[in-house]
DNA sequence: AAATGCCCGGTAAACGCTTACCGGAACCTC
DNA sequence: GAGGTTCCGGTAAGCGTTTACCGGGCATTT
């Protein structure tokens, strides 16, 4: 069923078919209102394809995640999406899982529909790919890594407002002895969170000792041999700092079986506020970046470049801040320099009184 | 650039670029090894909208998740999408979170990009929308809730095996008062968990008295609040069964406020095997549902449709089996009635000793 | 009343491909 | 060597839209 079905049964032409459902002013309203009729009745849909194949506008916007099933991924694509929608645009996801081979493949296949424009937000992309792309004007945006030139946006994250914040945060608590866990050297937004600790560290006049740096995976296996590492330590560690809240997670796992309790033996902060991080126990402390505006920025700077049409004024900057959201996995340092406790002095509940409920025995 | 300029370029006509594309054979090997040359010099990357309009095929499935934002549905996607990327199919993904208008968006929408089928993996979906899709003939693939119709098929999950498993894991364990936390009485699935439940006590010869069965809501809320509401019986449960995952990691959570030690005073099992049981404290004893294969049983599903056209035969049945996977969060009923201790006697690290490291004090 | 302008709807080309059909060349067959 | 096959590549129609262009009818102007 097409639209000279359309056409046919409302005794009119396709052109006017068309202009009708494109909302057209110039048609006059009895004719639409028939037009109308028949496309009801039928239950016509038009044909996206054809309409981009004609307009030269496909609506669809690709999107390049490293991996869904990493916890920090679905709420971004739940927001893009949900932007997306209302702009009357398609999605066309795709999640590299760090494979190379993939992600070539997803950028071809991206051509091959002709998306109207690519977010990436996955950390370390060929220069190939991005170049193949942009030889096709493809509109992008990329989160913290980005070139600077045309036809190509940025948001930089702001990681240091959010780490300073943690710092503080910690300091305020009477911890000194301040450790982090980073993410792999290879991940430019690992380093970035790595020397936005190392500065707020110096600006509070606490000095890091290289011991008290030490390299995760950005997830939880790392963060587990990191607490080893840390709690080997001839002095160890009061609180810990994360790249991200996966390693996290994995010291809390690890601190468990020590029988490290957090918060009383060791405070802990994570990065990127992922959904999980309400999830833990005790709920996690961690620096916020907001996937929701992290999604609304890029879809925003593909959508400006798109409009814009290929003006010569192309390539946004955006900031997208952090923060610190507090939770309860910190709290006063100990005071005594004896940091970890045996096992058996370390029971749950125990710790931060208030907060907790307890129910007697029968 | 296009076909026609492929075809300027090598000197010949367009139908033989279009063949050589497509690899047919009779295309003599002098002219397609021209052909490829200008096609490699020039980049060239054939229109798949055009292609998809002539053809009648887009080679897009559409993915119908009620929130990837639920920990249960990224390892479906992305198994989803691996398979969907062998066979050169595109995906178009939406997330209903539960509301009807986005749904009903959603399924126009993929009617309009001509989806040549479409997974549901959501539960509850108006049977209007389904009828719109069965109406064009999309071909259909439901998890556990299709009609039995020709073009759709159904993957139906047998519940029964895997909590049978774990009822059967906990008897041995000398639980007796196992309680079940079912999910929302709305979910047909919920409801199925929750028979399956009854079943297996029953073959085992155990009774599960009414205040046994608190409702959840298969979120994290649920399963706190129901475990403030066991814990409040006179005769309390010594092993909870949870509908799914989420609910058990919510007991977790409360269970800690309570002092309440996983799995010293209380055998915790969950539902689906979501990545994140995994990662709490202890891991999650859970009934593993394979999203992996959920995916690819969804997929080929659609795949066998498309292939076999529209021959009248349609509509497969699959079976997804269920079984226990064992982690850390059972053990042993403790042995008196007095299930709960109170905070003070409740130490982590004091339970399965032999799976629980320590480091002496300094 | 004829000329002019405007409004609207129809006609048809174009978007970038695939493929049915056709025709020429080369190769057989008798 | 004439007619018949076979093989290949070109021609052109068509997929379902949008839209530039055109032209008829009516109102307005002189």
């Amino acid at each position: 069923m097409d639209i000279r079905e359309i056409a046919r049964r409302a005794k009119v032409s396709t052109a006017t078919v068309s202009r009708t459902i494109n909302r057209v002013p110039t048609v006059d309203p009895q004719l639409a209102k028939r037009v109308w009729k028949v496309v009801e009745d039928l239950g016509y849909y038009p044909n996206t394809q054809a309409r981009a194949l004609v307009s030269g506008k496909s609506r669809i916007f690709g999107l390049v995640v490293s991996e869904i099933t990493n916890p920090f991924f679905p709420e971004i694509v739940q927001a893009f999406e949900d932007i997306a929608v209302q702009h009357n645009y398609e999605i066309l996801l795709t999640s590299t899982v760090h494979n190379p081979k993939r992600m070539e493949l997803a950028v071809r296949r991206m051509i091959e529909r002709r998306v109207d424009g690519v977010a990436i937000l996955t950390f370390g992309m060929e220069d190939s790919l991005v170049e193949d792309l942009r030889f096709r004007k493809v509109p992008l945006v990329f989160v913290d890594v980005g070139p600077h030139v045309p036809g190509v946006s940025n948001i930089r994250i702001n990681y240091q407002h959010g780490i300073r914040q943690a710092v503080q945060h910690l300091a305020a608590l009477r911890h000194n002895r301040i450790a982090f866990i980073a993410g792999p050297s290879s991940l430019k937004s690992a380093m970035a969170r790595k020397a936005a600790f190392e500065v707020a560290m110096q600006e509070i006049g606490l000095t890091v000792p290289p011991e008290m740096i030490v390299e995760g995976d950005h997830r939880m296996e790392g963060g587990m041999r990191a607490l080893v590492q840390l709690a080997g330590l001839p002095s160890r560690p009061t609180a810990i700092l994360c790249s991200n809240d996966m390693t996290a997670v994995g010291v809390m796992r690890e601190a468990y079986e020590y029988g490290i309790v957090i918060p009383r033996d060791l405070s802990l902060v994570g990065f990127d506020d992922i959904r999980l991080s309400q999830f833990t126990t005790p709920p996690l402390t961690t620096v916020q970046m907001s996937q929701t505006v992290l999604a609304e920025y890029a879809f925003q700077a593909l959508l400006d470049e798109v409009q814009r049409a290929s003006a010569k004024t192309g390539g946004n900057e955006y900031e997208l801040l952090t923060s610190l959201v507090l939770r309860r996995s910190t709290a006063l340092a100990p005071l005594d320099a004896m940091t970890f406790k045996t096992p058996q002095d370390a029971s749950p509940g125990a710790t931060s009184g208030k907060s907790t409920k307890r129910i007697g025995r029968e």
